[in-house]
DNA sequence: GTCTATACAAAGATAGAC
DNA sequence: GTCTATCTTTGTATAGAC
């Protein structure tokens, strides 16, 4: 049981055997379901059939339209970067005179409203030792750090004390923490302290994105 | 070109077809030469047959001797962790009277002579998705935490400072930013930011350990 | 632009000999 | 205690039709 085109299953005879749209739209909705699938399993762990299941397409037109897994996972990434330092530079063009550390701190974690964004990020971190996706990696981190030293003009006591908190709260995600909070004090208070005024985002987006194992589509919204 | 027993390409006619030991000791071979083999592939691209030939055995002999693979991943971390509260504990025990805290990250820091230790405990956090492995990654996770907390005597605030360094020292190993140690300033500063005195130590470390990519046999000393 | 069918490689696990 | 041979599954990638 496969991704079904316009077979049966469904309410009645209505999905068409997957619309027909443009390649630039379909490229952001594969990255789109990629990073989720990435983020949650690892690169090692996805299947390029999850991703296609995930984004409502076939297995081939993945890896056709990104050449390979390894390609798919190179772009995940870099918009995944993009997407962290665009976050940041717009708190920095922010007009608030509150101290930026906390605002820059808050801005990370409502990345994790982008599913897997956060969590790629550190399983590219993870990969280190591939040839290609470490350097890329290596690069991503560096970056994120000129940007602390640079624009946000931190010192780099304070820039690395910013990453270990970030790197903090990816291991919180990745191993899904949240999923103790209810049971364990401890996972509590330490949930509270690292995520604080987030902390109920934090555990929304956990209880909505769990269940929904990333692998098959979303539910769409036309029942 | 396999791990051959007696054959030639060895520089006369010595090696025995593995030495028969007992098994209590080749589990704990096998658990270091494991342990090396997932630090620095993650647990979905490390495989059983990489980490028998770091282990200088054939592949069925690992998965023999561990049910699955599933299950020696779920003994090395065990061994990981309980290595790091072990650790923890002496620098406890020890009559120094300098500030715990720092006598603490410098403990942590010396486990990176025992190979993929600290990686171990990073890949493990990653597997939160997993069923048993995300379970038992979150128990070794809180174990650590009440250690800090009840036994060293911290406060919730240094409690997750001193976790949100450790994140950031194991993801510094793991993406390998010594590798560009000597020729970015950036990677340089904050790797003498996260490790200070003990970067010396990760640097040589790094050294030793590249080239010989866990997998095959690490030259042994008989030649 | 998108799918079906499929080739091909890798890897975990099992059987059974030594 | 340890190996060789091998079954089986899974997963990436390609070919080619629609």
């Amino acid at each position: 049981m496969k991704n079904v085109p316009g077979s049966a299953a469904g309410p009645a005879a209505s999905e068409q055997p997957t619309e027909r749209i443009p390649s630039a739209e379909r490229r952001e909705q594969i990255l789109r379901a990629a990073t989720a699938v990435f983020g949650e399993r690892g690169y090692a762990q996805a299947t390029t059939d999850r991703v296609a299941q995930a984004a409502g397409i076939s297995q081939p037109y993945v890896v056709r339209m990104f050449g390979s897994k390894e390609n798919l996972f190179l772009e995940v990434l870099d918009r995944a970067l993009g997407r962290i330092m665009e976050s940041f530079r717009a708190v920095l063009a922010d007009p608030d005179d509150s101290p930026v550390g906390p605002r820059l701190g808050r801005a990370y974690v409502n990345l994790i409203e982008d599913r897997g964004i956060l969590l790629c990020l550190l399983q590219a971190f993870m990969l280190g030792h591939d040839e290609t996706i470490g350097r890329k990696a290596r690069q991503g981190f560096l970056a994120i750090y000129r940007l602390l030293r640079d624009d946000v003009g931190l010192d780099a006591d304070d820039a690395r004390r910013f990453l270990a908190e970030g790197m903090l709260i990816n291991t919180l995600l990745a191993v899904r923490m949240t999923d103790d909070y209810a049971t364990d004090v401890c996972a509590q208070e330490i949930l509270e302290s690292a995520f604080s005024s987030k902390l109920d985002l934090v555990l929304d987006v956990a209880r909505r994105d769990s269940g929904a194992d990333a692998g098959r589509p979303a539910a769409s919204g036309r029942a």
